[in-house]
RNA sequence: UGGGGCGUAGCCAAGUCUGGUAAGGCACCGGUUUUUGGUACCGGCAUUCCCAGGUUCGAAUCCUGGCGCCCCAACCA
């Protein structure tokens, strides 16, 4: 038997990776691309960033820099009828928020469009591109199904010639829009539809939010993401399920085209959350019809939404490792992104105190007046770390609703006739007597206190079960509480008949609270547990007054046993 | 017999290429600790991998045949 310590590698087991992780290791190990790791991540200035796209930031950054590699931020801007600068501000802070940082490498499709029609005028001189003349109705037609094959464009055969001064003469806007287009010479029956002789350009007479009206044809995004991706030397071109289709037409353009870097491209199963939509359209929808307040509505899964609620970068990101990356369509549920908000946030946020349904509480044997400071730890499960603060105790408090029984069950080990209980950080007291109104609901709870008790310390062998929170209610400061919860009742609204009926009428309530007075300063954006309730965060657009948002519920194991009646 | 993908626990997801007897996380259920019914910690949770055959001493992994789901017929990306 040796006594030697742990100096053998221990058979820990090895870290598993995705696949896409796996390939890219390979490819580094074989020097493919001399070794080096360029990703990209493209998104097109349409709309805002949502939790699905920070999936494929995280990605695309995440292996770039595992690999001592570079990431690319690229607008893939093409279409001029829908991008705006908005969003690409938008865009852009948020995946700085996200805690990526591109450096220098910040590109645009639109600044391509030079090279571009150069590339597409070569795929003319080679026969490989021709001008068609089609109208969309009449292509659509010709195209075939799935199940049949397609017609070939009666200009299909133009001659080198013909294609080039026609190509040009749509650059130079001589002909309208709709009525010409640029397309590959493929395979008009070949089984993969995007195959079948796909449009390279299209004439749009709409000035584009960075070129202005240099361009009146675009290029499309088949044309466009393979040539811009080998442009920037991207060794690993990595995208969503739905485009495994578009793989053969952007292996074709490369290979025809017979450009020096060859990129290659990956599929992954973009992210879908339960309780939630992430389609761009439908939320466009709740924020043009007020269904939601807005693209930074707390509510919403955009990154806007979850910043302003209170969710940090942090908790995105782990939240991103734990789902994984792998090929099978699934949807993660939601709980599993608040784990991860609660996880990162237990750790980093101060603790204070904040009633959200007011009770009042007497203490008779108190001495009336202004009461005493008493020393509450700021982070209980590592006092060094954030300190303490004095809250103030006084004659007359409140306490949370709910932490008061007329009759309680046998496990409640809160505030009941008789009963004592433990005020966080303050002193034991039992219940005495209780008021209550006409109606026969309680409003003042009536206790005395035991002075021996100060700080909340239980004499040598007293038990006390429960500990409760409360505010000095001359003290306390009223403040504006938002109570978020999932957008939708439904687990998967996408399938509903209509999504906007699958809306949780209980996604926000609003409601005023009294908190304790070091809150009087807490600075927009700032976050904190009230404890027992929640994780909070001073509201940063509204700061005229104290508005909190609840980010996200504290576990409760006593709700759990009430519904499931184990009390 | 269009083509391209995917199917491992309630939810994600390793393992499949190179057969050796089902990682990990969430959720859930017990227990310990606790001045948050929080946290932390410990333990439990797939005799079986979409189904049916076959090969093999041995199959989630290989073969054959089924079944189910997703994507493709925008001059969107």
């Amino acid at each position: 038997m040796s006594t030697n310590d742990n100096t053998e590698t221990p058979d820990k087991p090895t870290e598993s990776v995705d696949f896409i992780r796996s390939i890219v290791a390979k490819d580094v190990a074989s020097n493919k691309h001399g070794g080096h790791v360029v990703t990209r991540f493209p998104p097109e200035p349409n709309g805002y960033l949502h939790i699905g796209h920070a999936k494929s930031i995280c990605l695309n950054f995440g292996i770039a820099a595992e690999n001592n590699g570079k990431c690319h931020l690229r607008f893939d801007d093409t279409d001029p009828t829908k991008e705006d600068v908005e969003y690409v501000e938008s865009i852009q802070h948020d995946v700085k928020w996200l805690g990526f940082d591109w450096g220098d490498n910040l590109f645009h499709a639109s600044d391509y469009f030079p090279r571009l029609y150069d590339f597409a005028v070569e795929l003319v001189k080679k026969g490989k591109a021709y001008v068609c003349d089609l109208s969309l109705e009449h292509m659509r037609m010709m195209r075939g199904t799935v199940k049949e094959p397609g017609q070939a464009s009666p200009n299909r055969d133009r001659s080198v010639a013909e294609n080039l001064d026609l190509f040009a003469r749509m650059r130079n806007g001589e002909f309208d829009e709709g009525s010409k287009t640029l397309r590959a010479k493929i395979d008009m029956a070949h089984p993969n539809m995007l195959m079948r002789d796909p449009p390279l350009y299209r004439i749009r007479k709409t000035p584009h939010y960075r070129q202005g009206d240099k361009w009146c044809i675009y290029p499309m995004y088949d044309f466009t993401h393979c040539l811009s991706d080998s442009l920037e030397d991207i060794t690993h071109s990595i995208c969503t399920l739905e485009f495994e289709n578009n793989r053969a037409v952007y292996d074709w353009v490369l290979d025809t085209l017979e450009t020096k870097a060859r990129p290659h491209q990956y599929e992954f199963a973009r992210l879908n959350l339960s309780h939630t939509v992430m389609s761009k359209r439908k939320l466009l929808q709740l924020v043009r019809e007020g269904l939601v307040d807005g693209w930074d509505d707390p509510r919403m899964p955009t990154i806007a939404g979850l910043r302003r609620r209170g969710v940090t970068p942090e908790a995105i990101r782990t939240f991103c490792e734990q789902i994984g990356v792998a090929k099978a369509n699934s949807m993660v549920d939601l709980v599993q992104l608040e784990f991860s908000i609660r996880d990162d946030l237990n750790r980093r946020v101060p603790r204070v105190m904040a009633v959200l349904r007011p009770l009042k509480v007497v203490i008779d044997n108190y001495p009336a007046g202004d009461g005493e400071d008493l020393e509450a730890t700021n982070y209980p499960d590592d006092p060094p770390k954030m300190g303490s603060r004095k809250v103030p105790f006084s004659k007359i408090l409140y306490i949370e609703e709910s932490d008061f029984m007329e009759d309680p069950p046998k496990k409640f080990f809160r505030l009941a006739p008789g009963q004592e209980v433990r005020l966080r950080w303050a002193y034991l007291i039992t219940c005495t007597h209780i008021v209550k109104d006409d109606s026969g609901k309680v409003i003042e709870v009536h206790c005395s206190y035991d002075p021996e008790t100060r700080g909340g310390n239980a004499p040598e062998g007293r038990k006390v079960k429960g500990t409760i929170h409360w505010v000095s209610a001359q003290h306390a400061v009223d403040a504006e509480i938002r109570l978020y919860d999932r957008l939708f009742s439904v687990a998967k609204p996408d399938a509903e008949e209509d999504f906007k009926k699958a809306i949780n009428p209980d996604s926000l309530e609003t409601i005023t609270a009294k908190v304790e007075r070091s809150l009087r300063d807490a600075k927009p954006g700032e976050r904190f547990q009230f404890e027992r309730q929640g994780y909070f965060c001073r509201d940063s657009e509204i700061t005229d007054r104290l508005v909190f948002n609840r980010t996200v519920a504290l576990r409760d194991s006593w709700a759990k046993m009430v519904k499931s009646g184990t009390t």
